[in-house]
DNA sequence: GCGTATGGCTATCACTGTTAGCCACTCGGG
DNA sequence: CCCGAGTGGCTAACAGTGATAGCCATACGC
């Protein structure tokens, strides 16, 4: 069993807020240990006081990346109506919102051992849910929902593509 | 109209091997300017005389990697048998013959003007043949696609996971 | 044979994450 | 009240990153 992370202090999660809203607003390029440290008007080798180092960091903003789009995808449930098209909706809703949160949660494997505990699983079980346990059509549709969201983020589909017309195509494949 | 990539000198193309081989072999945290000089005998500011800067060696492997690609996919295609699969097989096959090149050509956005001309669009064109000109059809076939290789190379599906059998759901959910 | 372009080199810069080691402050126990 | 310890800053520094400036030897065309 991997060793979730150790609960962060008041002054660590006072790190993190900063560090995310660099990362928020200027993207990973900037997230560095110095500015984070600016931003809080203190010198980058006094984080280390409160946090490892900057994987501890990302972590943090990747397990509060995943609780917040797991409350997404259950509200988005619990709303009634046609479930899949729902969880795509807020899928994609979370990742236009926080374009470098969403990044910084794929774009690397994940330290798991890093994480909060059960936070990646809450965040998976509303798809599965949604399709019913059936997990191949489960991870076929997240796969389809993440190719189609980075593919955006990072500008690889033409400038006059209609996305929500291939997003619609995609749901409507693996509808019920 | 973005002006194209200049051409490679002998030495320049070199480089660019030499630089190839460190990133297949250990990946891009791996591809470092001193790292290319070292395994060409030179020092790292030597290779400023042949290229620009970092980025154009990335865009070389990228353009290569392009190029690649679609040499499989229309090879794929010519075969004859289910298109889609086919594509499917060989869009798997070289993202896992190739995992950091793939992740090199995917995981930012394109530096377009620095690639070689039109080897991006030669890389898209089998598949909008293949969905017969269904632009939106080709859009969720390849975010599909790209979804699976993307989160299979981050170790984001569980270890236990059958993912000959999400692909086939996916292949068939956009299936003819 | 000479001038110039080519392609190396060293030294250096600004930046990255990170460590070592110092110091001021605060706070609990005798 | 004083004192020891823990807390949380600090500066200086290191190795590694991409990149630039400027020097120099070789080779090649006129």
């Amino acid at each position: 069993m991997a060793s979730s992370a150790p609960e962060l202090s008041a002054r660590a999660r006072e790190i993190v807020a900063a560090a995310r809203e660099i990362l928020e607003a200027e993207g990973s390029a900037a997230l560095t240990m110095r500015r984070v440290a600016d931003r809080l008007g203190i010198r980058a080798p006094s984080l280390y006081k409160h946090l490892p180092d900057k994987g501890a960091l990302e972590a943090a903003i990747i397990s509060a990346g995943f609780e917040e789009s797991a409350e997404r995808f259950e509200a988005a449930l619990a709303e009634g109506g046609e479930p899949l098209a729902a969880l795509a909706r807020a899928y994609r809703w979370f990742a236009r919102e926080h374009p470098h949160v969403y990044r910084l949660m794929t774009e690397r494997p994940l330290a798991r051992e890093r994480l909060l505990e059960g936070v990646e699983a809450r965040a998976a079980a509303p798809l599965a849910r949604a399709c019913g346990g059936d997990l191949d059509r489960a991870r076929a549709l997240w796969a389809f929902a993440h190719g189609m969201t980075i593919l955006e983020l990072n500008g690889r589909f033409p400038q006059d593509a209609d996305l929500d017309a291939a997003w619609e195509r995609g749901i409507e494949a693996f509808g019920p």
